[in-house]
DNA sequence: TTGCTAATTCGCAAGAGTTGCAAATTGCTG
DNA sequence: CAGCAATTTGCAACTCTTGCGAATTAGCAA
């Protein structure tokens, strides 16, 4: 995701308003390594900004994934959703729910059967598995919130 | 997923019932490799045996996904469900919606960095694209179904 | 600065998908 | 064949997300 700047203009080139409640989402989502669901940035947000609703976190998060500044991630449960467009993976923790950045270096070399004539646009790929704070604390109740 | 017959005693083993719910659904979903939707299954069954009830499908796929015999796959909407247990994954067409199973053959070769003391239980990829038949036909109303 | 207009916000209702619950039913074991 | 625990059902409730309409506001032009 660009800047709050950068984005500031590029939603007026399109025609977009730039209102007190997009910067400030703008702010809380750059460089923002949480991904996280749209509630989780409301509340987020609601304590900067006491009146914003949830709604309107909802349309800025759309607006931007529409605009391929933000990645949302569906993983069963509310979507997440990533400031980092570089091309990048992510593992989940089965035990607290956590989400993290993965770079896989030869994604493209990746030999794959049974898409004949499928046309890639692109590929995620989700690790699941235990976090390595998890891994030594056996049983714990799935939090799946950071 | 095993066949009707060794799931039936597989259920009897952990104490399940073998239910004449269960065992239609058990075929239904035997080497069925259209990924349906708990609902879409739901109106297949309900056309052979007009009683069942949604909640009863919703029932059996959870324990057959928590034995292991089912895949489930989260793509935002309604889950999937993959009888196909081998290990493989899957490709989404961004236009109709269709699931189809691809075989990723060195998959464990893959290197990863970020990763660092999270161990791996499982990796899912996802393919997004245009299946064949919508490559040629440009714009459609996604079905998200089949 | 002022006014206009289209975009936005916000609250609520409604929609999709899924799960909890309790009463009635029914497999399975002895 | 009796008894019990598992299951089925229908419904309500719950989570996540979107539609809608009235009130507000950003951005542009004069």
């Amino acid at each position: 995701m660009r800047t709050p700047e950068e984005l500031a203009t590029a939603f007026r080139a399109e025609g977009l308003k730039v209102t007190p409640q997009r910067q400030l989402l703008f702010r809380l989502l750059h460089g923002n390594e949480m991904h996280p669901t749209a509630e989780t940035l409301y509340d987020v947000a609601a304590s900067v900004m006491p009146g914003i609703s949830l709604r309107t976190v909802y349309q800025t998060l759309t607006d931007l994934a529409a605009m391929g500044e933000l990645q949302q991630i569906q993983l069963g449960g509310a979507a997440r959703f990533d400031p980092n467009v570089v091309d990048h993976h992510h593992s989940v923790c089965d035990a607290c729910g956590e989400v993290r950045d993965v770079y896989v270096a030869n994604a493209d070399d990746i030999a794959v059967a049974g898409l004949d004539g499928f046309s890639v646009q692109s590929a995620r790929i989700v690790f699941s598995g235990k976090c390595p704070r998890c891994a030594n604390t056996p049983e714990q109740v799935p939090v799946h919130q950071q």
